[in-house]
DNA sequence: AACGGAACCTGAAAGC
DNA sequence: TGCTTTCAGGTTCCGT
C-alpha cells in the first residue's frame, strides 16, 4: 500500500532501525523480487557490512551498505518490519537483515516489490530516472507547470508518472486532485498557472496529512482492514463531498480508478462558463 | 510516441 | 457456511 508517505515511515524506521549496524547475517531467498539476482551472492556482500545511510526517493528505498546500495521498492504490498532474532519466518517473509540486537523483515506477499545491490558508484537507472520529491526537493510550480504544457495526457495520469513527481501514487494523486479542485481526466495542458499552483499545495498537504496520520511508535499502514479510511475522498464513492456535500463519484483512467466529487471539479476549467 | 489493456501475484471483502 | 467474484495504493510489457 505504499506511496511517498507509506515509504517515507518505512525510511524513518529502517533508519532507527539499521543505521550505524552492523548486518551480521543476511537471509534473502531467491524470488521474483530480485529480478534474477543470485541470491547467495547477494546475502554474501551485505553480510558483515555497516549500514552507512538510509535513504528514500520517491517510492524508492535505498540503504548505503558499505561500498554498496541496496535499493528497495515496496511494489503494492512490500513492508518492512522488526522482529526478535529468534522469531520464525513470516510466510511471506522475502528477506531478513540480522543486527546485534534486532532482525529486519522484508515482508512482500504479492512480490511486486523489488531488491536490487548496486555499486554505490553505479546508481540504478530507476532511481536516477525520478522526478522531483516533494519532501527531498520541494516542488516548483513553474518548473511543473512547464512540464504540464508539454504533454497531451490528463493531469491524472502524468501525476502518476515517477518520472515527472516522484512519489504520488494513486490515492495522493486522488486526494490533490480533490483539494485543487480539479477534475482528473482535465488535459495536463490546459492547467492555468494558479491551477498548477492549487495542485502542487494540494499534493503537499495531502502527503503532509497522510504522514501526520500514519507517524507513530509502530508501522501503521493506513487503510489497513478495519482501520478507518482517513482520506477525503480516496475509495469514498457514493458519500457525501466533504467540502460541499454532493455524492463521490468514481471514474477509472488507464485501468486506474479516480474518486472525485463532480461539483467541486469540474471537467471545464475554473473559468470556463458553463451553460446556465 | 502514446495509449489502453493485460499481466504479474495474493488476500480481503463483498456477493450469492 | 462456503464458494465465487471483485478489487487493490505498484510497475511493466505488449499490441494497436
Amino acid at each position: 500500500m505504499p506511496e511517498l508517505p507509506e515509504v517515507e515511515i518505512a525510511a524513518r524506521n529502517l533508519r532507527r532501525w539499521l543505521a550505524g549496524q552492523k548486518i551480521v547475517a543476511a537471509r534473502i531467498p531467491a524470488t521474483r523480487i530480485l529480478r534474477g539476482a543470485a541470491a547467495p551472492a547477494l546475502e554474501k556482500r551485505l553480510s558483515g557490512r555497516k549500514v552507512t545511510a538510509v535513504e528514500r526517493r520517491g517510492k524508492w528505498l535505498r540503504l548505503g551498505v558499505d561500498r554498496d546500495w541496496l535499493y528497495s521498492h515496496l511494489g503494492m504490498t512490500g513492508k518492512w518490519v522488526r522482529r526478535g532474532r529468534d522469531e520464525p519466518a513470516h510466510r511471506h517473509e522475502r528477506a531478513r537483515l540480522d543486527v546485534a540486537r534486532a532482525s529486519v523483515r522484508y515482508l512482500d506477499p504479492r512480490l511486486f516489490g523489488r531488491l536490487v545491490l548496486r555499486a554505490r558508484d553505479e546508481e540504478l537507472a530507476d532511481w536516477r530516472a525520478l522526478g522531483a520529491d516533494p519532501l527531498v526537493d520541494g516542488l516548483d510550480a513553474d518548473a511543473l507547470g512547464a512540464t504540464l504544457k508539454r504533454t497531451s495526457r490528463s493531469i491524472k495520469e502524468v501525476l502518476l508518472d515517477q518520472t515527472v513527481i516522484a512519489g504520488v501514487g494513486n490515492i495522493q494523486a486522488t486526494e490533490a486532485l480533490w483539494r485543487a479542485r480539479l477534475h482528473p481526466a482535465r488535459r495536463a495542458s490546459s492547467l492555468s498557472a494558479a491551477e498548477v499552483r492549487r495542485l502542487v499545495k494540494g499534493i503537499e498537504r495531502s502527503i503532509a496529512d497522510t504522514l501526520a496520520d500514519e507517524e507513530g511508535p509502530e508501522i501503521t499502514y493506513v487503510e489497513e482492514p478495519g482501520a478507518p479510511n482517513p482520506f477525503r475522498v480516496y475509495a469514498r464513492a457514493g458519500e457525501p463531498c466533504p467540502r460541499c456535500g454532493r455524492r463521490i463519484e468514481r471514474i477509472v483512467q488507464a485501468g486506474r480508478s479516480t474518486t472525485l466529487c463532480p461539483k467541486c471539479q469540474p471537467r471545464a476549467g475554473r473559468n470556463a462558463r458553463s451553460r446556465p
